[in-house]
DNA sequence: TTCGGGTGACTAAGCGCTTTGGCATATACT
DNA sequence: AGTATATGCCAAAGCGCTTAGTCACCCGAA
């Protein structure tokens, strides 16, 4: 039914290996005979068997995605980015989720294994060990997209979480905010010491200090719970740096129920930008875009050239501030507009990523 | 490097066709055989190598995922059912992004073709003519996930929207509601008719009729905008069932900015439930949510059976209501607590979406 | 004792492609 | 004319697995 590269050979004239090289650019073949087959493949159309071509190879052409948790929000992005960065080259992608569960993930990874992927990508903070034992298990490349900084074998992809913060902190500093505070996670986790550490860079660069830094979870529950604290620390605040959308949410309700007007008292930054994307013209809260789907397409470019023999590009990612009300509003005190910008960007399409410019 | 057939065989002492039948559980062998070489295969951690299987079978053990766009906010969920579906027979998935283009679309159709995947998955309503181009093309199963109603070809699973629309009207029902209305996108989406059917038909039955209906799009901003209309054509409003939950928080923001109280003067229910999802354990908006999980499941499902040649469950997938405050609120007035609400269910991790019960 | 039937394994062939090595023919040179 | 060198193509072998067909053997029945 299908055509086979044996049909194109034999009306064109020549033996299968022959048009195999033709198909290949390998071998000798007389310029003549090459365009004949050529010709006589297009004219049949014919679309080589990639099943049988990757066992005749040893080479699959596909490339594994193990994601820690694929129902997470930062998962799809990265997933987009290293399938846009794949398809260039005809490789293709099979996604695994382990759904935080180590039986899940192993089963998963022998999986993988069997089906003879080029080439891993692993999205998400999965346990190191999991990694360490992957690496054990396959002998090609790994790219740890999202995951830990230095991560014990594989390489790492990442966003540059020094420079998001560093961005937060100009985003403030530009707004003439002076008093200022950090609301984040758990110190454990390397991003939050990251975004920590490019945010106290830049002010310290302009001359000014980061005065309260409150460790907790990256939850709006956090984020709520923060604000009595806060505000007993560092009364006059008008700066706040929170370490993820999630906190930036529920500390501004919080200091909102407590009086205090965002942007005009207190300039609040979030990040990842996750509610940010999409149709939404007017967001309220300035939030820091990690820029997820360029992490995944360096990812993959990294594979492809891992697969080439050649070294990816190793750099982090560059993140962009994406501005808001909660930083640049017009710091009027009509608290129903701000109802209304808040249940503007309340629902919006979650994972409604736009494309990299210039797509 | 990795083990073959052939050194099981050879350490079973046993021919290679054999140790195959034995794996396949085939052919003739003798109990003691089998067992000697299923011993041999375990210790010598055998694993076959699915990609010469599948060109000796024809058959990949892979389907493909044509997402019309993968950014969006319903696929990822379809995905992760379908991939959980396909999971328990070791299948696995393809992923393509069209990204709403017929060029990238068709380029990725004949690369699944090209990969010889078993069936499709086709997720999003993309146009009927490519699905109609594809069925030409490919002559394997073919789902239609979350698609047109009546596919030309292919087989379509997709969520009651039906059952949906009268969920809903059961909530404002249950809440007393009687001067009710919908606001939602355009008529000539399928997925509109049949909510506003549903939901038409379970008001009728209570002897109740929806009085107005408004058509625009689904968008926050149709959402606010349709609040004037509304008003003025059906002043006593107390309930209103949104197309989807952009509408409904737009709508909300915009009644509350006229001096209507959510739910005390009117009742909201939204459709999707897309941000309820996750850690929130109090959310703003009451939502239909239609499973995509289930959706994704089934889809797989039915692939699987259409591989063995059975017929799969057709049936759309039941909707369940998400309770949220938007209909059973406790009413009071004061509406720091609904911003402090709304807050809470403003940045939802967006697209953390809960395992099915059970799981 | 011989023949039929069942059993358990094997040999051979095939899937569609790629790579290696060798053999003609054509060209260049002494 | 005779040898070296290139050139273009193909036959053979291999990838790892599966399926079809064959054959030797042992049993019980005649």
């Amino acid at each position: 039914m299908a055509v086979r590269l044996a049909d194109v050979a034999r009306a064109a004239g020549v033996s299968v290996p022959t048009a195999s090289q033709v198909m290949n650019g390998t071998g000798r073949v007389a310029d003549e005979t090459r365009k004949r087959v050529l010709d006589v493949a297009k004219e049949l159309d014919y679309r080589p068997n990639a099943l049988a071509r990757s066992v005749a190879l040893g080479r699959s052409r596909t490339i594994g995605v193990l994601a820690e948790n694929a129902a997470g929000a930062f998962c799809m992005p990265v997933l987009i980015g290293v399938n846009r960065a794949l398809s260039s080259q005809d490789l293709a992608s099979l996604l695994f989720d382990a759904r935080h569960d180590p039986a899940t993930r192993r089963d998963h990874i022998r999986h993988m294994l069997d089906r003879q992927v080029d080439g891993i990508v692993v999205i998400g903070e999965g346990p190191d060990v999991a990694i360490a034992a992957l690496e054990e298990q396959f002998d090609g490349p790994i790219v740890h997209a999202f995951g830990p900084h230095d991560p014990p074998h594989a390489v790492g992809v990442y966003p540059d979480e020094f420079a998001g913060g560093a961005l937060a902190a100009r985003e403030l500093l530009a707004q003439g905010r002076k008093r200022i505070a950090h609301v984040t996670a758990g110190a454990d986790l390397p991003s939050v010491r990251e975004r920590e550490a490019g945010f106290r860079s830049a002010l310290d660069e302009a001359g000014i200090s980061c005065e309260v830094v409150l460790h907790g979870e990256f939850t709006r529950a956090w984020g709520q719970a923060s604000a009595e604290r806060l505000l007993a620390a560092l009364p006059d605040v008008d700066g706040v740096f929170a370490g993820n959308d999630g906190i930036a949410v529920g500390l501004a309700a919080a200091l909102e129920a407590r009086g205090r007007r965002v942007p005009a008292d207190v300039a609040i930054v979030g990040y990842d930008n996750v509610a940010g994307y999409g149709e939404d013209t007017k967001p309220y809260l300035t939030s820091v875009d990690p820029h997820l789907e360029l992490v995944g397409e360096r990812a993959g470019a990294y594979l492809l050239a891992a697969l080439e023999g050649d070294e990816g590009d190793r750099a982090p990612v560059a993140p962009d501030i994406a501005p808001g009300a909660s930083t640049r509003g017009e710091g009027d005190d009509r608290r129903l507009d701000l109802v209304e910008a808040l249940l503007r960007s309340a629902t919006a399409p979650p994972v409604t990523y736009l494309p990299p410019a210039g797509a």
